[in-house]
DNA sequence: GTCGCACTGTCGGCTAGCCGACAGTGGCAG
DNA sequence: CTGCCACTGTCGGCTAGCCGACAGTGCGAC
């Protein structure tokens, strides 16, 4: 089992912890606490009382809703290292979207209580903590812009280019560990339609399908293609 | 010309400054420059430089955006007493959107490096800025969500509704100034489909159409059509 | 090895919503 | 009052993407 140290340098990855000014990711670390959870055991609910700030360390999270009729949204897949919840931080109301695990995963918990208690001492921090939201709020707003703008298949391409660099906070992977249908959901498209589109980028060689997996082989034509 | 004191009041109607302690409110308010624009003209463009956080008081303010192909996402209509460009504030990065005065319009400035300067002095104060960035995160998923799980009909039903009480800024109204093309930009819906929509809802009593308006005559039965 | 399940691949019919077209109609400027 | 422009109302053809169906395939459990 991997110590605080191993965890560190997993977060040190991304680059909003990696930003953070050194006596508060120290700070953070030592106030963290190790969760773990099963393959497909939930984290939380829609509606439930704020319980903290979570970085996914090992594993994936998948963050979405279910609609009363019983269709789905996924809204994102959260890997390392990658933060969320921070929503409820600030506004102290409860949760958006429901969170499962997707794998097995390994998160670290900063608790509600103790993370309000360190903002208290130092309030300069909540700045810090802001900026996971205007991040998070420039892409909800991108995404928004590419649903009403944009068909199918750009907008795929543009979800992969997305995916592969896990949304701004790592550099670009080359593999993504995403079956088809995980896809289809975040873009709103059927399944089928999604496989359409895939199989054609596979045509013209932009991308590689394996099972469960999709690998980018050119980067460049994938930009274009995202117009 | 209305002076400072008339914004004041204009302003508390809004849930989030109400809330503001009063010593923020106050500063805020004397560092505020009074902006007027003329129907049409431009606030901010995406990509511009930061600005600082804005007012409008008078009037109201397109936000959206231009595709390469000329289409239009409207993402919001801001109408007093709500605020607006605060992302740029938190992470210092261009506008995300266009911004233009659908009419004539007064607005209150409160400039980027001013507001810096007063955090400076007073960080504990970012917690009440990031709540802006936290309502909007919520509105934005919900519309994410409404995109993506909901038929035409409730996703208009619901945006009535939330237009109504101002996106949860304020108390809600009756009538709703409101062409038809613009709630069609909103919804990502053609002009044809969202008049259509409308002259349902209209033959059902739900609400009233007149030139360039609509009226909600029956909040309850809206609500039910949201599902 | 083999069973079962999750995932991929593909077809054809269906329909919600798009889009162009055009005829009203309200409001405003002169 | 008149003319113009922005907005509303409506029709019909079109198509992107949905949806059910089903066959094929990789992988992990036992």
């Amino acid at each position: 089992m991997p110590d605080r140290r191993h965890y560190l340098s997993q977060l040190n990855q991304g680059h909003w912890f990696a930003a953070l000014p050194a006596a508060l990711s120290q700070s953070l670390l030592d106030m963290a606490q190790v969760q773990r959870l099963d393959a497909g055991q939930r984290l939380f609910r829609r509606g439930d009382k704020p319980s903290g700030l979570y970085a996914v360390v090992e594993g994936a999270v998948r963050i979405g809703a279910v609609s009363e009729n019983g269709k789905e949204a996924l809204l994102t897949l959260v890997e390392p290292p990658y933060w969320f919840g921070e929503i409820s931080l600030f506004d102290g109301l409860p949760r958006t979207h429901d969170a499962f695990a997707e794998s097995a995963s390994t998160l670290l918990l900063l608790p509600q209580h103790d993370l309000l208690a360190l903002l208290e001492r130092e309030p300069q921090y909540w700045r810090d903590f802001a900026l996971l939201m205007s991040h998070k709020l420039r892409l909800a707003f991108l995404t928004l812009e590419d649903m009403s703008l944009l068909p199918a298949a750009p907008r795929l391409a543009r979800r992969l280019l997305l995916i592969a660099e896990n949304y701004g906070e790592s550099e670009p992977r080359r593999i993504l560990h995403l079956a088809q249908e995980q896809l289809a959901l975040m873009l709103s498209l059927s399944r089928q339609t999604t496989n359409q589109i895939l199989k054609e980028l596979q045509a013209q060689g932009v991308v590689q399908l394996t099972y469960g997996e999709i690998e980018i082989l050119d980067f460049e034509r994938l930009r274009q293609l995202a117009s």
